[in-house]
DNA sequence: AAATTTAGCAACCGCCCCATT
DNA sequence: CAATGGGGCGGTTGCTAAATT
């Protein structure tokens, strides 16, 4: 098709903005919202494109931003986010409330990504760059599960955003004008605009939704089953389910759909948490954990779990549908999700941070992998932790998760 | 103290998706 | 169904300040 550019108009001033725009842009958003984005330069007296309005806004003058130096706890996420989604930035700054996607990205290009480096570790993939003798015993494969895990959970997340967007726009018709700064998060998860109007219709979201199971999940350890299509019928993404079962016999929980070369693929973590409060699986479990390899585990053609065997902590993964046996690793008698090593890797990574201290669990690190290889089962152990403290501790309004 | 290099960040660019016409 | 427009997203650039030589 081709289009011209926005701001093919002459005369149209680029670079850096003045007090004198900001204060202009601000005043007429304030006071009408910012409606069309390329209507508004010329309503607010504007030499610019709209585009340009529109990103100065969203990552400038937006009141529901927060600047300056970014927090572990935020460093933290934003590694662990980036493992699981890419490059997603609009994903993963809906899980840091008040901070825009172009910061976030900023900031790992500037800093994160050079620390990874720096420590040997490939920022694109989060594997340690010296990693062929890893790959040789399916290390790489691995780590191809867990991108294929991303990307199926980034297309989750995008078609939730999306009917969240959607649900917004519904409510919001009549809210934008009363609420002038109208901002709706650019990913439409809301998560930043936490300040705006949007609060009453949050439950709504399946997001929010998914977010209080969790939440419900890691505090309750009761049997929650949550799927996200069940949330809303138009969903079209793949769908997640998560059941928690305190006690209960580790399980493969039936997912929608024969698993049949069509379906949908779904993955399902089924837990156990030993902690009846934060679902984190517990440092008792740990030998379990090593363990794990020797204990049950069963591969059919399209349904994989694994059971951990743990007498407290019991986690079963499932996954059905077009994923091939192949796309799961027995490796050893051990199924491997995912990069293991990571944690010990964001561990260190955090760890190099200077002075800071280490304050959550999943950081409790005295097992410096680097690199080396390490514990399989202790690292793997430790990644899925620190996700599931990540998504603990996440904004409620997160998308994800 | 001046010149040069490096780091940090705001903003731009181009592509893409989706809704509307 | 195709064309078009609006807006979102990720990659990249270029300016400025800080650090180093």
């Amino acid at each position: 098709m081709g289009r011209s550019p926005c701001c093919e108009k002459v005369g149209l001033k680029k670079g850096p903005w003045t007090p004198e725009e900001d204060q202009k842009l601000l005043a007429y958003i304030e006071e009408h919202g910012h409606g069309s984005w390329r209507a508004l330069p010329a309503k607010a007296g504007l030499q610019r494109c709209g585009k340009s309005c529109r990103l100065r806004w969203s990552n400038y003058l937006r009141p529901d931003i927060k600047r300056g130096k970014f927090s572990l706890q935020e460093e933290q996420t934003i590694i662990q986010l980036h493992a699981l989604l890419g490059n997603r930035w609009s994903a993963i700054a809906t899980h840091l409330p008040k901070r825009t996607d172009n910061e976030i990205k900023n900031y790992w290009n500037t800093h994160l990504k050079k620390r990874l480096a720096k420590m040997g570790i490939d920022p694109v993939t989060h594997k340690p760059k010296n990693d062929a003798l890893l790959s040789s015993d399916g290390q790489s494969k691995n780590t191809a599960n867990l991108s294929h895990m991303a990307q199926w959970e980034s297309a989750r997340l995008e078609a939730e955003a999306r009917l969240v967007r959607e649900s917004k726009l519904r409510s919001h018709s009549f809210q934008h004008q009363l609420s002038p700064t109208g901002y709706v998060s650019r990913s439409g998860s809301g998560s930043a605009s936490a300040s705006t109007s949007a609060q009453p219709q949050r439950s709504l979201d399946a997001p929010k939704a998914w977010n209080d199971g969790w939440s419900k999940l890691c505090t309750e350890g009761n049997i929650i089953g949550l799927n996200t299509a069940g949330l809303g019928a138009d969903l079209e993404s793949p769908t997640s389910t998560v059941t928690v079962s305190e006690n209960a016999p580790p399980q493969i929980m039936n997912s929608s759909g024969t698993g049949g070369q069509n379906s949908i693929p779904m993955i399902e973590l089924v837990g156990t948490s030993g902690s009846s409060e934060t679902g984190i699986i517990k440092e008792e479990g740990e030998h379990n954990w090593k363990t794990l390899g020797n204990s049950n585990h069963h591969l059919s053609e399209n349904s994989v779990s694994f059971t951990s065997g743990l007498h407290h902590s019991d986690m079963t993964i499932s996954m059905e549908g077009p994923w091939t046996p192949e796309s799961l690793r027995l490796n050893s008698g051990h199924l491997q999700i995912g990069n293991v090593m990571e944690e010990g890797f964001t561990t260190l990574l955090l760890s190099d941070s200077g002075d800071r201290n280490l304050t959550d669990s999943g950081k409790d690190s005295d097992h410096n992998s680097g690199g080396s290889g390490g514990d399989y089962y202790e690292d793997n152990k430790n990644y899925w932790n620190s996700i599931l403290n990540l998504v603990n501790s996440s904004p409620t309004d997160s998308p994800m998760f």
